[in-house]
DNA sequence: CGCTTTTTGTTCAGCGTCGGCACAAAGCGA
DNA sequence: TCGCTTTGTGCCGACGCTGAACAAAAAGCG
């Protein structure tokens, strides 16, 4: 009943892999595309061209020469800029954001972060699909997915919120039902009038996940991922560019790993947990200082390791801390042995306050620390967690863009 | 030059696929089969067909009937028992074994456990892989590939033991390169004449990969394996059947996670370690019982806690260590979120002494131990080591049978 | 004891996809 | 201006899969 838009002779296998390429930059031209799928130059022009007439890529034909190159120059391939977007939004304890993201990570538009209170679930998922449709009406772009990325864990396969503690909610709360819900209540649906596909994820994965194909984390073949936010540890691991959400959606859970076997009790029932040992609120205690207000916890931190580094007190507490967080990365790479750690929020200020402690902490507590070498670096991204829960919505599109522009 | 001695109409990427479904006893009929692999009748039949010209698996065409089933009886498929083996060796404290094991995991012919000192890795290595030759000769078989499991941490992609301890072995010894040489020495060859393809792995790996597909592990979708032999706690984790070594083969070093925080002090340097707090010797000193010979302390402790339980320093010693066996197995819950946990050696014995103490410990002190459900068995195999050093030489056959056979 | 129904195995035509090849195009250097 | 090198494109042939028709082997049923 629908007219097939184009007659693809070859390369559908290669479709997704060769968009997945341009998406994250590994396709520069069509010639490295070619290179990198591994097929011949007529099916690789046809994936490209089959993209381009998908709207997802651009094939700059005109002749950018590349100096020192011989040879015929290549054509530029490009993600296009005035393609189709998904919806990506974010809740944090402080308020939210919503945004739309093209392809290549790009934020095409996004709301100021909106600061509020986000009591009840529904109310605050509402508020930002809200923005977001705003934002789509605004723009006029066609919206093939839509992700979101919450302080929690979410169990699958029921797409809960298990700990959302930081905003209040009940905890097991149906986010993935109530965001596909509010979606449908802002008439977001897919280009073919089905329902959106949306998801939810944790906001320290989707971050993992953004890092991983357009920030500090890219090439890495088991990324493991560490962050603070205001209060609170999360983990979040890439094996071969899969984000590893465990069985059911509850891996990572690293914040009660023990890293001070006398340390301060913590809710789990144990103490010394990395989640009460390694935040702001102990780093600032630990330092002497006033806690200050809740909301600039984190950038306290930020100016106290950037300005005052050299304050006894400060210094001091920094390394009690970044031994602390050794011990506990330690543990981590012992089990899961990645290649690459990046570190996020106060984890990343106390690294890049002193980078070589960490790395020797780490080497020393690990057991294979020397041998199985980790490269330990600090997370790049601006807006990890809703680009990557852009990068959610993305998958199917990147799995299979026929099928996924079809639905 | 070398003839094509099929002419393969079809079928051709379902082959490994299909084998593996053989292999692993999941693919009991041709109809099973083309389900499972989601293709034809037709390409079913001729990817069964092609299995058996190679000599792999059976097609039997008799009218063999299961009860209470309608329609055209299916004809039965089977892992040829005639077929090709693959060397497996295994090395452990008190000697070693070699095997020929074929498709299925079935132990075509083993020498006995030859109890010995494995001082030097290339004497050690010359008799096990000479005592397979002997076998080879024996039996007639052809062979596909070999593989060695050693109880210690195998550095990828150098293929060196790091910690063979309990072998006496100098860390770092080169242990693929002398098992290639020793197969080299003894004429041990692919069918082809080329080199034999031969792998060595961690011992608690290759027994959580035999586990996965012959054993308890079967269907589990991220499996974790703990397992304590004589000295020392190893694991192993296998995602989507697929064995997780970390970047540089060095992933699930478990025996150093923190079970008890004023714990005795651990070679590692830190104190209370599972690798110290939970074997056969702390075991046996809480329930104030002497060590004995170094040889018989495993089977010791299965004596006492399968005869003694009811004595109270037993079980109080039992309970101790279940608890803080459950302590670091939480931890690791908390990390991977497997959906099966499988234990071996001293642990095993552990558990099953009373189950229901661990399943408890796991799931209080694992944050999602309710709703992220797992579930926690005894290993299952006799020798699953052995077995699963055969599976990782396996490997490239059940990936690409044609290639693997004409190497 | 036929016949029908159900399920499975086999053969064959059709065709979608891909590799390989030849040719054209586009820059560089002598 | 003429090679040389690299890249893009059209065309052919072949591989390998789907689908359908047909055959076979049991169970159910009047």
């Amino acid at each position: 009943m629908t007219q097939t838009r184009t007659r693809l002779e070859r390369g559908r296998a290669a479709l997704g892999p060769a968009l997945a390429l341009v998406h994250t930059g590994r396709a520069p031209t069509r010639a490295v595309l070619t290179a990198e799928l591994g097929v011949t130059r007529a099916t690789a022009g046809a994936v490209a061209a089959e993209l381009e007439l998908l709207g997802l890529i651009r094939v700059d034909t005109r002749p950018t020469v590349i100096a020192g190159a011989q040879g015929r120059p290549s054509h530029r391939l490009t993600v296009d800029p005035d393609g189709p977007v998904v919806l990506a939004a974010q809740i944090h304890a402080d308020g939210f954001r919503a945004a739309l993201v093209g392809l290549g990570g790009r934020i095409v538009a996004t709301t100021p972060g909106c600061m509020t209170v986000p009591a009840d679930p529904s109310h605050v998922l509402g508020l930002v699909v809200g923005a977001g449709a705003e934002l789509l009406k605004a723009t006029g772009r066609t919206c093939l997915g839509a992700g979101l990325a919450v302080p929690s864990s979410v169990a699958e396969p029921d797409g809960t919120a298990l700990n959302p503690l930081h905003l209040a909610w009940p905890a097991g709360a149906p986010v993935r039902r109530i965001f596909a819900e509010q979606l449908a209540a802002y008439g977001i649906t897919a280009p073919s009038g089905a329902p959106c596909p949306s998801f939810v994820s944790n906001d320290v994965n989707a971050a993992a996940l953004a890092e991983h194909r357009h920030g500090a984390g890219r090439g890495a073949r088991h990324l493991l991922v560490v962050a603070t936010g205001h209060r609170g540890v999360g983990g979040a691991l890439v094996l071969d560019g899969r984000l590893h959400t465990g069985s059911s959606g509850l891996a990572l859970e690293v914040g009660h790993l023990t890293v001070n076997p006398e340390g301060r009790p913590c809710h789990c029932g144990s103490r010394g947990c990395l989640d009460v040992e390694v935040d702001p609120l102990a780093f600032l205690e630990a330092a002497g200082r006033a806690p200050g207000p809740e909301v600039a916890l984190l950038e306290h931190c930020r100016e106290l390791l950037r300005e005052e580094y050299g304050d006894p007190a400060v210094r001091g507490a920094a390394e009690l801390l970044i031994d602390r967080l050794g011990l506990g990365l330690a543990g981590l790479v012992n089990v899961l042995n990645p290649d690459r750690i990046l570190l996020g929020g106060l984890h990343r200020f106390l690294f890049e306050a002193d980078p070589d402690r960490l790395r020797a902490v780490v080497a020393d507590r690990s057991l294979w620390g020397r041998s199985g070498s980790v490269q330990i670096l600090g997370c790049s991204l601006d807006h990890g967690s809703l680009v990557g829960a852009a990068e959610s919505a993305w998958q199917p599109v990147l799995d299979d863009p026929l099928q996924a522009l079809a639905a």
